[in-house]
DNA sequence: TTGTTATTTCGCAAAAATGCGAAATAGTCA
DNA sequence: TGACTATTTCGCATTTTTGCGAAATAACAA
């Protein structure tokens, strides 16, 4: 085991930590419909303005997210398509609840 | 948004929790190459037995993985696919440091 | 039954994540 | 410049996760 293949594995793990909240996928989830500045976010979330700007910094921290400042306003877009088509195939499993999962028509 | 949506994301965010551990990141990994029981990934981690056991159990909660017992033994075995391609997406990503993450050669 | 091996569960202390309100920053407009 | 808006950072209390060793289980062998 390199050492390179260790720093990589936990950059990947980052990723996944960071999708690993349900305000954050929500987020995330919003932004495959194109960018969204951090106002639009707040409307879309539970929490206040501080926690969802955290969440989006630990986005954007595991490279998940891309931000750009225009005028007053901070927008957010994905900077990682590849997550979108692993939320598909997670979405192709259907309903079933935790602990029972089974790939059924996943197309990946 | 409907309950069942909110559900579906908990769901969603419980299995990228669960794969945001280098640790059990390294499990998944090593299940992509087939089944393993748990002496063989006890080998291949730095945690002792139970602390194995635990990742191991949480991969599991998330439907990550099914178990089967066989003997003395249990085994292991990646339950959902996808996560095989993801993982090699993020791979394509190549080495960038956290936070600077770009897509280049990712194919999905 | 007793012993042995493989694995999980338990209890606990240390470390990390979460959410919140207050304060700090940065850009815009009068 | 001063007021105003959008967003981030800070400090803190609460909750969750992590790792570890000891004890509990389970399956098999003698």
């Amino acid at each position: 085991m390199t050492k390179a293949n260790v720093s990589q594995r936990k950059h990947r793990a980052a990723v996944f930590k960071a999708l690993g909240h349900p305000a954050r996928l929500q987020m995330v989830e919003a932004l495959r419909g194109g960018e969204r500045c951090v106002c639009e976010l707040v409307e879309g979330s539970e929490g206040g303005w501080s926690t969802v700007s955290r969440h989006l910094s630990v986005l954007k921290a595991a490279g998940i997210l891309e931000d750009e400042k225009r005028g007053l306003q901070v927008y957010y877009k994905l900077a990682l398509p590849c997550v979108g088509t692993f939320l598909d195939c997670l979405a192709g499993e259907g309903e079933v609840s935790v602990g029972k999962a089974k790939s059924k028509n996943c197309g990946c």
